[in-house]
DNA sequence: CATCGGAATTTGACAGTGTCAAGATTGACT
DNA sequence: AGTCAATCTTGACACTGTCAAATTCCGATG
């Protein structure tokens, strides 16, 4: 029980950072954003802050709350920019809907490492996921939905498909075209557009 | 210069196993199937083989070409079982498409570590996949392609679409549903022949 | 004003991981 | 018998996430 008070001087740059948590949460989202959600190291992100090694632990159980706290931030701009897509009144409904597919999987790309933090197993596998998240995540699911039925009253959409399903696969559809590109495996990205409304049209008519 | 005959009396229970790369792949196979691709580690499939943390290191030159050479052995089989569906000539070509899309879904979830393994981004992202390994990819993707073209010369499939756009789509439409199965971002999976059978409607009519 | 409590942060430690460089062991061939 | 190259092991390094136990600090209480 020594230490002496010292460098107080100096005050708190090295204790007592005002809102830490955003910061880490700041960092953690540049990670993410420059080398994905495998090159985020809690060590790493620590020396970034210019904390110790442990500090985020205070604010997060372990390192999937911190992801699943950013997943969740994707979610909310996702939910915000499709609501703002569908609410545009001046195109036809079912213009906005290929737009939508356009915009998914122009976001998808661009975003490449936070779509696969968000929609990627790291996060999902065997019940890793908050349950804030889940709650999210599950309602931006039900706008899926909802968008979808709308779409089959409004006729450009196959009304004779049960709506949960068609909103399953046609979500189907975009993420795994999502995915097939962002992880590699379709090496041509030359020919997106060209996909999306290959997709429009199969599942309108 | 294959020394094949040379059969040592007993002993090397120590050092020489014989085949000892057929028993790291395996053993490799096993603790995917168990425990996911994220749960092979060097280190634990040398205890198991019972050899020393480094003795893979002879037969692959990382965990990344070990990986894949398990993944190449998935597509073979991949690919075998897909012309085994398309071979059946006693049904119609239209079904035949049919039980394949079953086929897909049944089998990625099944295998759905496996499956992760073949499709995942781990293998895929930034050039880590062998050149074995991407050439047999592509070859079951032509055959892919080619039995689009043929659907459509047979009048099940949309004749208006590119064939190449629309074996891109589909199989972004099977992959993608897997995904959201396999990930657990799709909770429920009671439903999924009726998944299958909604997403064979969209394609085909 | 001193002190004390609890929150914020750090330090130390542990069990993992992949992989490299060097050394040890072996069987086959001359 | 001796050599050689393939095979396998040991040691080491730099990482990782996370726990337990200190330490530091701010603000409220006496």
């Amino acid at each position: 029980m020594n230490r002496k008070p010292a460098q107080k001087i100096c005050v708190n740059k090295s204790y007592h950072h005002d809102d830490l948590r955003q910061k880490l949460i700041d960092a953690t989202r540049d990670m993410i954003r420059s080398g994905g959600v495998e090159a985020v190291s809690l060590r790493k992100l620590a020396e970034r802050v210019g904390v110790s090694r442990t500090a985020a632990y205070h604010y997060f159980r372990d390192k999937n709350v911190l992801l699943c706290t950013l997943a969740e931030e994707g979610f909310r701009q996702w939910q915000d920019q499709i609501s703002r897509i569908f609410q545009d009144e001046s195109r036809p409904a079912a213009e906005r809907y290929r737009i939508y597919i356009r915009w998914y999987m122009s976001y998808a790309l661009e975003n490449a490492e936070y779509y696969d933090l968000m929609f990627g197993r790291s996060i999902w596998k065997q019940k890793c996921a908050t349950e804030s998240l889940k709650a999210i995540a599950y309602d931006v699911f039900q706008d899926q939905v909802k968008l979808i039925r709308q779409g089959q009253k409004q006729g450009f959409l196959p009304a004779g498909e049960d709506s949960l399903r068609l909103a399953q696969v046609s979500w189907g559809t975009l993420h795994g075209l999502a995915r097939l590109l962002i992880d590699g495996i379709y090496t041509d990205d030359s020919h997106i557009d060209e996909m999306c409304d290959c997709a429009a049209n199969l599942l309108m008519r």
